[in-house]
DNA sequence: CGGAATCCAATGGGATACTG
DNA sequence: CAGTATCCCATTGGATTCCG
């Protein structure tokens, strides 16, 4: 793992830093809801109120609003099921299963170091 | 609080369940500035005007809170230099470093499908 | 059930001006 | 150089109500 070797990412570095839709594609991705979002569809597929009861956090109108940008990028799928009354149920796409592995690393450093982090902050706010 | 044996799923779920103070850090870790920040850092150490050429989108005020909150949690260092005038070095800490490779791996999948994430938005947008 | 619409408060963040 | 301070606006997000 050195840092000689000129990876996709040291390219992008050079040419673009973080370019602005980049930039935005994580902030969809990982605005403060979507993570538990797909959490929870990377587990199983879920209805609207299984995602609400899931994430008790989130509001309805959060909650809408993130599943449509998800959509939209084509990170989830939603679809409707015609029972009655109507189902909709939203799953993840093979898109969205390739940000598993990422999100998992970043929960395993948050997790890890946390304790840590939190010694941090209260060595900065004594100081 | 079951009356059926857990299932696997269900256990999985209840590990994998995003708490608050990861996300809260998360947050903090990767808004809109941090990755910016933390990927110029992991090259080099840098003064405060060195981060704004380099982010040249970021504004002061933004860039200071930015630069606060890593250094709040532990994920850079910020050692003032005595020569005339005042210079502020901020170097990335072992502890920030641990967040470079989930960083990358991000960066990675953002460049990767950015692509098919357009077109995805584009299908979506025309329907 | 799965939203949409509306109102409203809080926050974020840009622009600008000033400072040790 | 490395910030602080202020003003102000746009966006976010909570609460509530209504709907097919």
């Amino acid at each position: 793992m050195t840092d000689t070797d000129p990876s996709p990412r040291e390219v992008l570095r050079e040419e673009f830093r973080i370019e602005a839709p980049h930039r935005e594609l994580l902030d969809q991705a990982l605005d403060k809801w979507s993570l538990s979002v797909l959490n929870e569809l990377c587990e199983r597929p879920c209805r609207f109120n299984d995602l609400r009861r899931a994430i008790p956090a989130v509001t309805q109108k959060s909650l809408t609003a993130t599943l449509r940008r998800l959509e939209r990028n084509g990170i989830i799928d939603r679809r409707i099921v015609n029972t009655r009354p109507v189902a909709v149920e939203y799953r993840i796409t093979p898109l969205g299963k390739g940000l598993r592995a990422p999100i998992d690393a970043l929960l395993d450093w948050a997790n890890t170091y946390l304790p840590q982090i939190e010694r941090a902050r209260d060595t900065f706010d004594a100081g």
